[in-house]
DNA sequence: TAATTATTTAAGCGTTTGCTTAAATAAGAA
DNA sequence: TTCTTATTTAAGCAAACGCTTAAATAATTA
């Protein structure tokens, strides 16, 4: 890897110490990163706007996303497997909503697309 | 695609409703989701990070993150690309901020993994 | 019980992603 | 000019992604 910089200006000084914060951050920004990659999809971000005020069925979700119900369940396992939502059963109907603890991340993430969920918020 | 819902308990206005409200909302949603793609990647958020506070250049860049000069690059330019970052020239170094106009956003995102963040922000 | 409904899962496949290597630009310095 | 240095770009490739189809599970209903 051609890593190092032979450049004038190169603070070492100041390159050191950026390494260490990022190392003190790092943790928490892999996390987030984990949880930005699951809502930077289109599909992913528009359910989670949609479960934002209301949980919705796999079906439901489905038909308002004009999508393959196949399609949806696999967008909806990779947001449960990443802890962003949850699943809860009532018959043979599966209904899902954001877990509590995604659900500030979730709101700010879309707080500005939508003027009435910043009005809304808690 | 199999998109109609049989279920007794389908409620159709509801789902209308649903439909209206996605679709006023998406443009913005598909904007949003473009930025958290860009963000949802575990080398692109740690140099968000690293820029929050100060402006590097590409050799900085892949000497904090030890990593190829050519990779740091081809990021930076999706990045810029997305309009999250601006470039600078200064003779043969390029050093590259936040637009003005993503600070604020990628100040959120990164607020909850920093806590000294939350503190320094605006 | 068999048929229907809701959901998940597996397999396949084309596209995108992110890296490596190597070559191409561009700007100083000798 | 020639030789570094900084950065970008192109090509290639393995891995991940997102969809489709079809089959497999569950839970209801007839």
């Amino acid at each position: 890897m051609a890593v190092s910089c032979i450049r004038v200006f190169a603070d070492a000084a100041h390159i050191e110490h950026s390494k260490q914060r990022l190392a003190a951050a790092a943790p928490g920004i892999e996390a987030m990163a984990a949880v930005l990659a699951l809502a930077g999809n289109e599909v992913r971000l528009k359910m989670l706007f949609l479960l934002l005020d209301q949980q919705l069925c796999v079906c439901d979700l489905a038909d308002v996303l004009q999508m393959n119900v196949s399609a949806i369940s696999q967008h909806l396992r990779k947001l449960k497997d990443g802890g962003v939502i949850q699943a809860r059963k009532v018959g043979q109907t599966v209904f899902y909503s954001l877990t509590p603890a995604h659900q500030p991340l979730v709101q700010s993430l879309l707080s500005s697309v939508s003027p009435a969920l910043t009005a809304a918020a808690v």
